[in-house]
Order: C-alpha cells, then sequence, then structure tokens
RNA sequence: GGGCGAUUAGCUCAGUCGGUUAGAGCGCUUCUCUGAUAAGGAAGAGGUCCCAGGUUCGAAUCCUGGAUCGCCCA
C-alpha cells in the first residue's frame, strides 16, 4: 500500500483545514453516530452559552473537555448524542442591547418599547452565532449545531412553563417578600452576580445610639439605655426591633460620663464604653434574660403599632455577633436580609417608608422626598440633640455599588416569586450524593455546602427579555399557573405565537375561582432556571411525546467551569429534584478552573491580555491547544496560560509523533523480517498504555491518559526508532508493522485528544475506515512485563554506561572492549537478554558480568524504612545503627545467597531479608565506575590497534556523511567513494570497508588521489573524500 | 467576615499508604551524537517542599494556627 508521502516541515494548523475537509467529505460527524444508532447511549449535555459575544480561550477549554469524553465513549461502543443549545435570555443580554441602544433605565426601555426592545435582543443573542459554530467546528468539537436547542423558541418555553406548572402543583411555587441588593437609581434589583462587580471602598458613618428602655423588664429598669451600633443611620428611621444572642452574655453598666445604666455585650464594653476603670458593671445576665424588653424607638415618624405586637421589643436572634458593635443590633425589617428574616419569625409586619427611587415618603416628615442615605448627617445631629447619641464617628468598609452606575446598593424588601427549594433541602442533598465529582472535593465542599445553606430560589425578575413567568392572578389575587400554550389558549381563546413580553403581557382570562379578569404577573423568570430545564425542554417534552421526561435523566457526563456550581450545576439538580424527587440528574461532572494569564493575571479587555483562541490555533493548531489543556495540569485548578507553553506541547509531542510517523511513512517493508525482543518490548509498552488511558479515560482524567500516551511516543521514537533504524532500511517487515501498529494505535488512542493529526496518522497508515474516529477503541493484549522491566534495566545499564564514557571523555564512535556489569540474579539475566541493544548503546565488543563489587568498589547499607518502620516503631534509630554496624560485603554476600541476616536489639534478635535492607555500591578509586544502588558498570578503558582503526573508521564514516549530505544526496542515493590522505586512515578504512560501505551506501570504494571534493580532518589526519552518484 | 482550593527548582508541573538522597519537562552551562537535524544523548548548576507550632522512630504528605494568591459567598 502506498503512503503519502509526509511533510517535516508540516503546518499543523495548514493539515488540521484538510482534515476538515476530509471529515466534511466523507460525513464523519454523522457516521459515527449512525454507526452506534443501536448502542447503548450515554449521555452528554451541553450546558449552553450566549452567542452574544466571542468566544474566547476559556471556551475552547470547555468545550475541548466536552469533547475528549464523548468521542471516546463513541469509539468504546456507545451512541453519544451531542446536541448544541444556546442560552437567549437573561441580564446580560438586556444590558448589551441597553448598551448598544444608549440606554440604561427601565423607564427608558418602556419608552423605546418591549416589542422592539425584545426584538433587539432576539437579534443580538445570534450575533456571534457564526463565530461560534466556527470555532466549535475549527477546534473539532463534535457537537450537532443544526440541531441545536435554543431557550427562546416557544417550544423551550412552553416545557419550562409546564416543569413550573408541576412545581406549583406541588405547592412549592409561592410569591413572597425578600430583602434584594437594589439600585435605586435603575430601579431594578441586582443580581448576586452584580453586586459582586461593585464593592467600593466607602467611608460610612458609624453610630453607637441609646434606645431607652420603657418599662421594667428582665433584669432592666425603665430608664436604662440599650446601645445598639449602626453604620446606616437612615435606617433608624424604620428601627423595628433589636437583636440580641441568647447565648451571649450582657452587663448592665453605669459609666461615669452617662445619668443611666447602659446595656451591651459584656465583651465589647471596653470597645465601646473606654477605661474598664470608669466602667461599673452592676449586673450580668445571658442575652435570653432580655427577651421581650420594650424600649423607645430612636424616632417616632412611625408609629410603634404599625410594626405589630413585637415591634420595638428586644429579639433572639442567631445572627448577632460580638466581634463589632455592641451585641445589640439595630433591626430595620425593610432593609437587611437578617432583619427581614427575623421579623417573620417574630411576625413582625414590613414597614417601608423609601420609595422605589431611594427617596424617603411622606410619612418621614421633613425628610420626605429626600435620598436616603444624603440624610445621615442631620438624623445623627437629630439624634445628638436629644440625646439619644453615644458615639459618630466614621468607618471605612466595602460596600456595594451599582456595577453601572456606580448608586450605593440599598437592600431592600421586595416582593417576588419564590420556589420553596429549602422544603427539599435533604432530596437535593440525597442527590448530590450520587453524583461523581471531578474533583471530588466539590462534593461536600463548595457544591456541598451551598445545598445545605439552601434558600429558597429567587424565580422571578423585574425584566423584560426572558421566559415570562405563566402566573396570571385576578383582581381578588387568585392565581393560576398555566402550564402549556393549549391551556393558555383554551382560556384565552389566543394562540400565541410568541410567547415572550409583551404579546403574553396582553392575554387574560376569566379566573377560575371568580370569573374575574386574570392577567399575568408582570415579572420573566431566572434564566437560570431555562437551562435547568434543559434535560426535557431541548425536545419539548412531555408535548413531543418521544420520551418520557424521566427517560431523559440522568446525563452521564456534563462539564462546565466552576463557576457553575451556583449557575447550571445547582439549576439541573433543582429542577430535577423538584420534578423527580432525590435522584441524580447527571452521574458524572467535570469542574475547570480558570484561565489566567502567564503572570496569573485575569484575562480582561481593560488589561489588554486577552489571548483571542485564534491567535493560538492559526499559530499552533487546534490539536496543540487541546493537548496543552488536557495534559499540562489537571483542568480544575486552572491554567496559567500563554501560546508559548502551547508551542511546548507541539514541540515536544506532536512534533515528535509527526516525525515518528513520518519514518514509517518513508519506508516500504520487503518480505522478510523476524520478531525480536525489541518488538516485543514496544508492543508491550503499547499494552500497557492502551490500558492505562482506557483506565483513566474511564475516570475522567484526561491529564494522566494523555501524559502516559506521551511516554509511549518518547519510547517509540527515542528507543525503538532509534535502535530499529537499520532494520528499516532493510525494510525489514516485522519492524516496520510493529511501527506502523503502535503508530496506529497510538492514533487511535490519540483520537479523543488530538482528533486532526490523529486521523491524518490513521488515514495514511491504515485507513481501513473514513476515519480513526469511526474505529473501535483498541483492545490491550497480553503484557510482557518481564521484558519491560528487562528493558528498563538495560536502558539503566546504557545510561550508566554513557555516563561513564562522558567521564572517561572517550566519544562513543571509539569502540572499547568491554564493559563490566555489576548485576546479579534478575537484573543480569536481563541485561543478558538484552545484551546486543547494551553492547551496541554502549559501542563495546563484549559484556562481563561480576555479581560482586569487589573489585569495583564496596557496598555500603542501608536500612529499608518502608519495611522495618511498622516492624520496629519507636526502635528504629537502634536498628539502624545495628546496620550500620553490620559488615557490608558479608550481608550483601549473605543476601545474594538468600540467606537472613540476625541484629540484636532491645535484647532480642531478629533477622532481616533482602527486602529490609538496601545494598548500595561505594565506587572505589581509579575506575571509571557509574553506579545507581546496586548496579554498576565500568569501562574498560585500553584502546589497541584493532579498536583504534575500528574507531577511525566510524569517524570516516561520519565525515563520508557530511560530505554525502553536502554532495546534496538523497539518503538513500548509492555512491561511488573515493578516499585518499593519511595511511592511517586508509588503512582503517581497507580494514572496515565491507562495514564503511555499507553505512555510506557506497557500491564501490577506490583508494586513490583522482578526487578530493572535501578534506577533512580526522584526529589530525588529513582525509580527502569524493562523493559521486553511482 | 465566612466557605472552598492552591502554594514544591528561574518557569510550567508530578509526587501513591507518612519511610530518611523530593522528581520531570522547559530554560541555563558544559560535553556529545549525526540516516528524525530548529531533533537525540550525557553531565552540571538550581530546593527554607509558603511560615510557625504539633503528632510520630520518621512529615512535602497528617493536625492546629498564620501568610499569600484565586474562586465563591456575605
Amino acid at each position: 500500500m502506498a503512503k503519502r508521502p509526509v511533510d517535516a516541515q508540516v503546518s499543523f494548523p495548514r493539515l488540521e483545514e484538510q482534515v476538515l475537509v476530509r471529515w466534511r467529505e466523507r460525513d464523519v460527524f454523522r457516521e459515527s453516530l449512525r454507526r452506534r444508532e443501536a448502542a447503548q447511549p450515554w449521555s452528554f449535555w451541553e450546558g449552553p452559552p450566549t452567542a452574544n459575544g466571542r468566544p474566547g480561550v476559556h471556551h475552547v477549554l470547555s468545550r475541548a473537555f466536552k469533547d475528549i469524553f464523548p468521542r471516546f465513549r463513541t469509539m468504546r461502543g456507545y451512541y453519544v448524542e451531542r446536541r448544541g443549545g444556546w442560552d437567549t435570555h437573561g441580564l446580560p443580554v438586556e444590558i448589551a442591547v441597553e448598551k448598544k441602544l444608549g440606554i440604561k433605565t427601565k423607564a427608558e426601555i418602556e419608552e423605546y418599547g418591549i416589542e422592539a426592545f425584545n426584538a433587539q435582543c432576539r437579534e443580538s443573542v445570534f450575533e456571534f452565532l457564526e463565530d461560534w459554530n466556527a470555532l466549535t467546528e475549527r477546534i473539532g468539537f463534535w457537537l450537532d449545531l443544526e440541531n441545536a436547542y435554543r431557550t427562546l423558541d416557544a417550544s423551550y418555553v412552553e416545557s419550562v412553563w409546564w416543569s413550573l406548572k408541576q412545581i406549583a402543583d406541588k405547592g412549592l411555587l409561592y410569591e413572597g417578600h425578600r430583602v434584594v441588593p437594589y439600585c435605586p437609581r435603575c430601579g431594578t434589583a441586582l443580581s448576586s452576580h452584580e453586586v459582586a462587580l461593585g464593592y467600593e471602598d466607602v467611608e460610612d458613618p458609624s453610630v453607637y445610639v441609646r434606645f431607652r428602655v420603657a418599662q421594667d423588664g428582665g433584669p432592666l429598669q425603665a430608664g436604662d439605655e440599650l446601645l445598639i451600633w449602626t453604620t446606616t443611620p437612615w435606617t433608624l428611621v424604620s428601627n423595628a426591633a433589636v437583636a440580641v444572642d441568647p447565648e451571649l452574655v450582657y452587663v448592665r453598666a453605669k459609666t461615669g460620663t452617662l445619668e443611666a445604666p447602659v446595656v451591651l455585650a459584656e465583651a465589647l464594653t471596653e470597645k465601646v464604653l473606654g477605661d474598664p476603670e470608669h466602667v461599673q458593671i452592676l449586673d450580668r445576665f445571658p442575652g435570653a434574660a432580655l427577651d421581650g424588653v420594650r424600649y423607645e424607638p430612636p424616632f417616632s415618624y412611625l408609629a410603634a403599632d404599625e410594626y405589630g405586637e413585637r415591634g420595638h421589643t428586644v429579639l433572639l436572634g442567631d445572627f448577632v455577633s460580638a466581634d463589632d458593635g455592641t451585641g445589640i443590633v439595630h433591626t430595620a425589617i425593610a432593609f437587611g436580609e437578617d432583619d427581614f428574616r427575623l421579623g417573620q419569625q417574630y411576625g413582625l409586619n414590613v414597614v417601608n417608608p423609601v420609595r422605589v427611587d431611594g427617596t424617603y415618603d411622606e410619612r418621614v416628615g421633613s425628610y420626605e422626598g429626600r435620598f436616603v442615605k444624603d440624610a445621615d448627617q442631620d438624623l445623627i445631629e437629630d439624634l445628638r440633640r436629644r440625646g439619644r447619641l453615644l458615639r459618630a464617628e466614621s468607618y471605612e468598609h466595602s460596600y456595594p455599588h451599582c456595577w453601572r452606575c456606580s448608586t450605593p446598593l440599598l437592600y431592600y424588601a421586595k416582593p417576588s416569586w419564590y420556589i420553596a427549594t429549602s422544603r427539599i433541602r435533604d432530596e437535593l442533598l440525597a442527590a448530590n450524593e450520587q453524583v461523581s465529582w471531578h474533583p471530588e472535593h466539590i462534593k461536600h465542599g463548595r457544591f456541598g455546602d451551598w445545598l445545605e445553606n439552601n434558600v429558597d430560589w429567587a424565580l422571578s425578575r423585574e425584566r423584560y427579555w426572558g421566559t415570562p413567568l405563566p402566573v396570571w392572578r385576578c383582581e381578588q389575587g387568585h392565581v393560576t399557573v398555566i402550564g402549556s400554550l393549549d391551556e393558555l389558549e383554551q382560556r384565552s381563546g389566543v394562540r400565541l405565537r410568541d410567547p415572550h413580553r409583551p404579546f403574553v403581557d396582553d392575554v387574560t382570562f376569566a379566573c377560575d375561582a371568580c370569573g374575574q379578569s386574570a392577567t399575568r404577573v408582570p415579572e420573566v423568570i431566572d434564566v437560570w432556571f431555562d437551562s435547568g430545564a434543559m434535560p426535557f425542554a431541548q425536545r419539548h417534552e412531555p408535548f413531543a411525546g418521544e420520551h418520557a421526561v424521566e427517560q431523559l435523566y440522568p446525563a452521564d457526563f456534563i462539564c462546565e467551569a466552576l463557576d457553575q456550581t451556583r449557575g447550571w450545576f445547582y439549576s439541573l439538580l433543582a429542577v430535577s429534584t423538584l420534578l423527580r424527587g432525590p435522584q441524580a440528574p447527571y452521574r458524572h461532572v467535570v469542574c475547570l478552573g480558570l484561565i489566567l494569564d502567564d503572570k496569573a493575571q485575569k484575562m480582561s479587555k481593560s488589561r489588554g491580555n486577552v489571548i483571542a483562541p485564534a491567535d493560538v490555533i492559526d499559530r499552533f493548531g487546534a490539536d496543540a491547544l487541546r493537548w496543552y489543556f488536557f495534559t499540562s495540569k489537571q483542568p480544575w485548578d486552572g491554567y496559567l496560560f500563554s501560546p508559548d507553553a502551547v508551542g511546548e506541547g507541539v514541540r515536544l509531542f506532536l512534533r515528535q509523533l509527526w516525525n515518528t510517523y513520518r519514518v514509517c511513512a518513508m519506508y516500504e517493508p520487503g518480505e522478510s523480517g523476524e520478531q525480536t525482543d525489541l518488538d516485543r518490548w514496544i508492543r508491550s509498552r503499547l499494552s500497557a498504555t492502551t490500558t492505562i488511558v482506557t483506565e483513566r479515560l474511564d475516570a475522567y482524567d484526561a491529564t494522566v491518559a494523555g501524559r502516559a500516551i506521551a511516554e509511549f511516543v518518547d519510547d517509540l521514537s527515542n528507543w525503538y526508532v532509534r535502535r530499529s533504524r537499520p532494520r528499516f532500511w532493510d525494510g525489514d517487515a516485522v519492524a516496520l508493522e510493529t511501527l506502523r501498529h503502535s503508530l496506529v494505535t497510538v492514533a487511535q488512542l490519540l483520537a479523543p485528544f488530538t482528533p486532526f493529526i490523529a486521523d491524518e496518522i490513521y488515514d495514511n497508515l491504515d485507513g481501513g475506515q473514513p476515519s480513526v474516529h469511526l474505529t473501535d477503541w483498541p483492545e490491550a493484549p497480553a503484557r510482557d512485563e518481564a521484558l519491560e522491566q528487562a528493558m528498563a534495566i538495560a536502558r539503566e545499564t546504557v545510561r550508566l554506561g554513557l555516563a561513564a564514557r562522558a567521564a572517561a571523555k572517550i566519544k562513543v564512535r571509539q569502540p572499547l572492549h568491554e564493559a563490566v556489569v555489576v548485576a546479579a540474579g534478575r537484573e543480569r539475566d536481563a541485561i543478558e537478554r538484552l545484551g546486543e541493544v547494551v553492547r551496541e548503546e554502549l559501542n563495546v565488543k563484549g559484556l562481563r558480568f561480576v555479581s560482586q563489587a569487589d573489585e569495583l568498589g564496596s557496598y555500603t547499607l542501608k536500612p529499608n524504612y518502608r519495611t522495618l518502620g511498622p516492624r520496629f516503631g519507636k526502635a528504629m534509630p537502634q536498628v539502624a545503627a545495628a546496620v550500620a554496624g553490620l559488615d557490608a560485603d558479608h550481608v550483601a554476600e549473605a543476601l545474594r545467597d538468600g540467606r537472613p541476616v540476625g541484629i540484636f536489639i532491645d535484647g532480642h534478635d531478629h533477622t532481616l531479608d533482602s527486602d529490609d535492607l538496601q545494598v548500595a555500591m561505594a565506587p572505589l578509586a581509579g575506575y571509571q565506575l557509574e553506579r545507581e544502588g546496586s548496579h554498576a558498570v565500568a569501562l574498560e578503558l585500553a584502546v589497541d590497534d584493532d579498536l583504534r582503526r575500528e574507531g577511525l573508521a566510524r569517524e570516516i564514516v561520519h565525515a563520508v556523511q557530511l560530505a554525502r549530505r553536502d554532495a546534496g544526496l538523497d539518503i538513500s542515493d548509492r555512491i561511488v567513494l573515493t578516499l585518499d590522505g593519511d595511511d592511517l586512515l586508509l588503512d582503517a578504512a581497507r580494514l572496515h570497508e565491507s562495514y564503511l560501505s555499507g553505512e555510506v551506501l557506497a557500491v564501490a570504494v577506490r583508494y586513490s588521489a583522482n578526487g578530493s571534493d572535501r578534506v577533512a580532518s580526522i584526529e589530525g589526519r588529513e582525509l580527502r573524500i569524493s562523493v559521486a552518484p553511482a
């Protein structure tokens, strides 16, 4: 079979483009699916990205990992459907459109028109679709993009509605208040992600305020003063209660400067009141004793009874800390999450005198219309005037601001729709138990913790571009949740083609309960719910009726970046658990880390350190980038990325592989050949590699798998090919088939990693299938582990011998008589078996074995702590001392003969065998010896005339080879060689003429002065060389 | 402020059950090889295994505390 010639100067990026063409022509991806149609499915879910921006290198990372395991599983015989998907809704999309339109607020959006605005959103989410599709194909991510699901499709929205109705039917959907971070200028709540973007260090007031106790209660008397601390004086207007920790110790104390006793946490007394000398502790009691104590509010704009029974009393809270403040926490129900929860617990009413624009309303008297934060100083002054202030300072801390307009955010109680996920917390945890996380610590760490602390899912968003919340409500407050477009049509008579706002907003129907007109609530739902519904919504189930929703679960494999623990990983789990109970929605999750630049800086446009995928792919190729991601490190800890690091992988691995492949394609196999130990060795190594790669990929560990392939290719290139060159020149059929088989198998193992180069190699060296990706994963035949070990020992012997040569400064080209190898038992057998390899590599005529080091060095002994430690424990130092006292030569001899060695410890005799002692050699002076453990190689350095001539013959070969190259000859061209010059050199050439001719492919060697194209100097002697094509 | 993870050679990373000489690749220096040639081989320099305690006969590894970096959350 004629192979395509292989270009040594290959451009991988260009090669990959050619492979892509071949894949398209042969329809390989679809064919790979067709061939497995009847096979057992192995399911992968694509976490949908949003195509409203260009894909970056981090997208290549996740897409590489999303590709490798499905490819592997396909070759293993599974049917792996890989459907693409696009996330199309949500605030990020809206914000991008706002920017484009140059508008910032909801008022401006409504002025622009929701229909027009949403049309812009719809368009923008596919703005970079072509870039995404092109990159996906270019990096070899096999994904069905033609049938990609899209969260904005009516069918998708309908499935989402169906699932929400299921949840509502279980009584888990409710409207409630929650304190949310809110930008008063933009008029919208912010998601936690947005809040995280906007923390700024600011100075806020830090005030200590005295609340007068209204009537005797517990250990307190009317007139005592509760000390509270706050950094938001504007919320004091809405003070509803105070909270104390029931377990914490509080004191009633008298200070010199104040008339009335004050109350605060004991631990904070000095911090708040100063020098203990001037403080008199009147009483100590736990916080629980203060439960129910009534006090006078700091401001009286709002009537006390507005808050309910427990308004302006001391409550018990679990969030009170004794770290700062006073240990008594001012509670304003509408403006803090802890406050709000406590208020709910005690049944306090939510009273909010602040308008949505952040100003006080008419209930706050003269402050009406003022932005709350601007009122801080006047409120403090007011308190001071009325003798209610203890101290006012300022306080620097980080506080969230709107990331778009820098307005300080307010925490603000607002009604929104929730899913009561906290009620299924135990089910979520149980489902999580069945998931295999990679890395493992996510399960009970980041993700498990998050589930443990589950709070209800805030589902609604007061926005425009999203799946509309399918909740209709009549004026009586009766709520109807709609579960399908049909149901809506039946009730309203309206068939929605587009279920988005504003069209859905216009649909009304008569309420079942009271007959009054029901209209949709204005909110859309959190985009994360969209993606969490993807397992069934991508197929429009249950409406399509092809699969029961239950059968669509679980996925065998999903893979996203680590930040998805709170995102898609959670939404998938939550939606699944809400619908189908405590069963894992996915079996294996691979979490990927962040990509930083090579200085550990985050890539960002403002830093200008963003590396575009194309920058790397155009230079090194997609295989190179994939290989880097797979093998440079385990993926979850993140990458310090630089193009040069990708280039290193190309040089070290892809080029090495390519050159090995080139050698294979260069020679035509002849008829004959015999299998050698070297062949058996590389086949055994191949089998071992196949086993480990299979095992590691089964365990979702691409890193160790890939590195194992790299090690094999290194063995193949630097040992098998190097040692087999003469056989290749002869067209040895067995050697060439062994190399071909090795490379074809490597191509298969590599196919999931670097699909392009793998396919190119397969196609040229085998081609039995239209693509390597249509082959079945290779089996691992039986290994010959003894041979693998023997080769390792032989290679170690070579290494030692070469080191000895280097130390003696004798070139490898100069043959030597003998290498003396110290080795016994298995080691000696191994070296003898592979003696020819060792002799050739070391260029020695013979090997002599000595089993004792007596003539080359002396032994030293060391205890093997690993075996002796557990046995002797504390006595180990004595054991070490006893071993040191043994006669090493005797012990070595005894152990060699299999006799145990006795030592005396703590009055008892113990015996040690060869496992318990490590015998090493110490070199004697005057020998050229290299040693490693008990193994050593010494060289006989004497060079006689014969060796000298042989060495010279090799030098002549070297010189002639250089002449051949200078003459521009191809490596297989035959020549007529003419030599002239120094007699000793000519003598050496004549003596070794057949060797010389064979090496330089000379059909004839002449000795005459005729040709002297080139003059070489060998050890100071002159040689004139002429080469002519034969 | 809390949770999770990381910290090993100049750089990028391995390091198994705790075992006494902590490894690889790159880079650097020197040498070598020449039918893969922008490759291959050998040698060398290069380490406070982040720090401090603790457990242990023995700690890069286990425990506690701290530092720094990153992510997530407040």
